[in-house]
DNA sequence: GTCTATAAGGTGATAGAC
DNA sequence: GTCTATCACCTTATAGAC
């Protein structure tokens, strides 16, 4: 990993992402101008492109990131047996995982209109994945009799969407922890499907 | 109300909004321009502004109306006495609401962030208003042992996201009615706070 | 790797004719 | 009420110097 003379790429890559996340998250993908970033990064606006070959790449790249994340870390979680104590584990790991970075969650839901076609699709199927192991552990619980879901996917949606809103109105410091929110929520999500 | 000769006020102003809330909702408020409303209302870009001041206050005029017409809806259709009966009633007239209108939900909560810091307090004191009404009839619910909800603000943002959420994924004319997802969505809202 | 300069075109909003 | 023409500015992206 020799470093050329004046390059800042290992500090300036990751700080091009990261700011492009915030001010993403904060005024929108299309309200965000290059220059913007730029500012914010500290470079001009032709720097930017060593790192992305154009915005709607740098986009998706900060998408496919944290569905790619999202997949791996959910994977590594995974080790429970019972339909009930995995969807106990889902529901902690989804609430956990989703406060923990809300912005990029925020431009994952809010900037997919953004996406090109080729990308969207990607994303999409990617996010499709996860639901379907959220709708299998529905559908085993409920052959299993632990569970009394009459329709297993519109019972995954109905799930998934309670616990992402969590972050439209949990703030970090205030009076409840990521712990406290998953043991109310888990209470909530195990009543509405348990038999 | 006198017709002015070569006026289309009477046309060209609903139009204006219907297509702006179309084109909002598809594309998002920061991504369309004056000049592509215009094109598809059928006029050029000068004449929107006898519609409207500018293009904020067409956004916020849009999100307004929503609320207004959610709030008056409901009131108008507010008719149970129980907390049981209420919260089934509170539960059927959001879906079956938001349904009738995903284009104006849909940016009522995707460009909140795009509205100038005064229309954005207007709006959102609007929508906790329609919140808090859920939120008094989990806390008589739960006063009265109808409930068990350990927690009646997290309750309410829960029963909300977990509605509303619908509209991510219904589609007219699919295998499923307004009236089917009201009756799933309820039960599943039922076991999630009864006592 | 970063800079400056530039290309080619889009932006919200207004003035004044009809 | 709608049109055309215009203002002042912003947009993404690239070329070539250093």
């Amino acid at each position: 990993m020799a470093r050329t003379a004046g390059s800042h790429s290992d500090i300036t890559g990751p700080k091009v992402r990261d700011t492009a996340l915030r001010l993403f998250a904060r005024h929108g993908y299309a309200a965000v101008s290059m220059r913007k970033i730029a500012g914010e990064v500290g470079v001009q606006v032709g720097a930017l492109y060593n790192y992305t070959s154009d915005k709607q790449t740098l986009l998706f790249s900060l998408l496919k990131g944290h569905m790619d994340e999202l997949l791996a870390q959910r994977a590594a979680h995974a080790t429970a047996t019972t339909p009930m104590a995995r969807l106990e584990e889902f529901v902690r790991f989804h609430i956990a995982f989703h406060l923990d970075r809300p912005e990029a969650v925020f431009i994952s839901y809010m900037e997919l209109r953004n996406l090109e076609p080729a990308n969207f699709d990607e994303i999409e199927a990617l996010r499709r994945t996860y639901e379907d192991e959220l709708e299998t552990i529905l559908r085993d619980g409920t052959a299993a009799a632990e569970f009394a879901v009459p329709d297993t996917r519109l019972a995954t949606f109905a799930v998934i969407a309670m616990l992402t809103g969590v972050n439209t109105w949990y703030r970090a410091g205030g009076r409840l922890s990521s712990a406290d929110v998953q043991d109310i929520y888990w209470n909530m999500v195990r009543r509405a499907v348990a038999a």
